[in-house]
DNA sequence: AACTGTTGGGAATGATCATTCCATAAAATT
DNA sequence: AATTTTATGGAATGATCATTCCCAACAGTT
């Protein structure tokens, strides 16, 4: 074992705390009281392990991209088609909608929408994510082009583009307390307009 | 005249001014002091005329909502057809594209967004806020339904929500610099899920 | 001239914030 | 026992924030 003492906690635990508090209260609303409260660690251990509060929401907004992306690329490529993957995807979100995950919104476009126009460097990395999402929906749009359940005629860039807002449209009506019926004809809406 | 010495600013331009400047920087992020720099009154006036920064930006929410029904329904009821009214509105969000205004995207949305889940007052008025818009947009789609460019199946709510937040979708698009031909395309997908 | 209401800004209050420094304690190694 | 690394928390720093109090200047009235 190496020379010292050994770490004392998971930074994954600490980093899905970390996350969790941001995707609660937002980047600019998160305090540091309430970041050492969540990751139980002290105010030195995190300035040691995360540098600071911006690097830290950097580090958790990556994280979160990346299981998203991950657990969106697992349930595409698992997918009988790419039309019954974004059914299925809409629907869940729909059904979905009095749950505690639904009414937190996703990180991405909360922070997104919080940081706006800012030049920070969470409010670039925000927007990345945001065009990492819309590139992964380009693809399963393309997929659906071939497969032929959407028209090739479409931009598939645009309609992932559409794509991406009216998930995140979805997530707004459901935090506006939305009903699940409302939510499932408003995902029918989406799915005509995606055709 | 009246007793005393007479206002000497026009309270109408200094709401304006701070309207515009939560508009611009949100309701958090918005200091005190840029307030007083944009309305050009002192530090005085502002609690003396308007109470304090909450109360102030409660009247400014209410004052943009208002300006924008009544903009929404002038254009509305002089329209050849509801349906004729839907694409213009949705068309014309996506020739500003560039504009400065389409950067900043609707002071109403952005509030919910960024408030989000608060109990706060003004938390709960931006959500009002968008009820209202989601209501004035019922009007027009019932108004559609029997002039018969929409399915009478749909529910009129539903797609009224799905109206709404394409709007609020479209607007965070163009904040994240989507092009125009892209943004005419995505009208295109809203205006045929609509259907 | 006296009165009344408006305006402006200085100063203080009390709160919160992120961050840094520092001294100390704990747990492992050699 | 000495060393190395990690952990903790008190204290201070410097900044910003909304809000209140207060006093002086101002511009009209009667």
């Amino acid at each position: 074992m190496a020379m010292g003492r050994p770490l004392q906690h998971q930074p994954d635990v600490a980093l899905t705390a970390a996350m969790q508090t941001f995707w609660r209260l937002g980047y600019h609303h998160t305090s540091l009281r309430d970041l050492l409260a969540a990751m139980e660690i002290s105010r030195s251990s995190l300035y040691q392990l995360y540098g600071n509060k911006e690097a830290l929401f950097l580090t958790a907004l990556e994280r979160y991209r990346d299981q998203l992306l991950n657990t969106l690329r697992a349930s595409f490529y698992q997918a009988a088609s790419a039309w019954a993957f974004i059914e299925n995807l809409l629907t869940q979100a729909a059904l979905n909608a009095q749950s505690e995950q639904a009414q937190l919104g996703c990180l991405i476009f909360n922070s997104a929408t919080e940081l706006g126009g800012e030049a920070s460097l969470p409010a670039q990395s925000a927007r990345q994510c945001v065009d990492d999402i819309s590139g992964f929906f380009t693809q399963v749009i393309v997929r659906a082009q071939h497969e032929g359940s959407i028209s090739a005629d479409n931009d598939a860039a645009s309609a992932a583009q559409f794509l991406t807002f009216s998930m995140s449209g979805l997530r707004l009506l459901l935090k506006s307390g939305a009903t699940k019926p409302q939510a499932q004809q408003t995902v029918k809406h989406v799915l005509q307009g995606l055709r």
